[in-house]
DNA sequence: CTCTGATACAACCATTTGATTGTACGATAC
DNA sequence: GTATCGTACAATCAAATGGTTGTATCAGAG
């Protein structure tokens, strides 16, 4: 399995390209159906170049992935990525539930297990 | 439970917000334990006004809270608010099961369960 | 070969973002 | 009361974002 740390960039620019609503959409219709760039194109208001951009953003992002079929370019979703951000916020979760913890064992004892703060 | 479905302009902002190192390294530490403004502040190579403005537009994404403490502000993170961007995210993963299954019903018959295409 | 459909990409523009400095104001310390 | 600490907010600015139109390229149809 590639774990590779996503640096700090890379995160910024995976949840950037999750903060527009465009964008939101074309990956979750890629994720069901392989569509080409035209198609995806003709959804939207608004001009091809425009969704062609979307989906460069969603590239970098490596939200989607596009291969050549034909004269077309299909996107494809990429669910990886979408994990990669749950882990991401999973980590939040984690540091969380330290502060329970540690306020936990400050209810439990009087000299709990914080060693040398 | 409060379910209240996220605007698109909420998760917008939701996601943008968490597009930030500062900004996600912010929500990190009030998770774990509540800073005031200035305490932030001083962590970061930036000006006060700055740290200000990251805290502003995390406030926005309600990924954190500010109370008042004497002259202070405090600022606490909201878990609530990553919980729901995993549901979003859990969201996708769903859909793109579904293409999984829609595959699945195709190899195991010829007239599979796909109604009135 | 020629026409056309699908895509790529450059140039341009308005708006937003991320940062700055400077000013004002409320709460606390002295 | 006065000084000062912590915060808020306005004005300003460079860079990034999100959109446009126009031009070029490339693969397939006729």
């Amino acid at each position: 399995m590639v774990v590779s740390e996503l640096s700090e960039q890379d995160v910024n620019r995976l949840f950037r390209a999750l903060a527009d609503a465009t964008r939101r959409d074309i990956v979750r219709r890629t994720l069901v159906t392989d569509i080409s760039v035209s198609q995806l194109a003709d959804s939207y208001e608004m001009s091809f170049a425009a969704v062609q951009k979307h989906i460069a953003v969603l590239e970098e992002a490596h939200l989607v992935t596009k291969a050549a079929r034909g004269r077309e370019r299909m996107v494809r979703g990429n669910l990886d990525r979408i994990r990669q951000a749950q882990r991401l916020l999973d980590h939040f979760e984690e540091l969380w539930r330290s502060r329970i913890d540690r306020l936990d064992s400050l209810l439990a004892e009087d000299s709990p297990a914080t060693p040398d703060t």
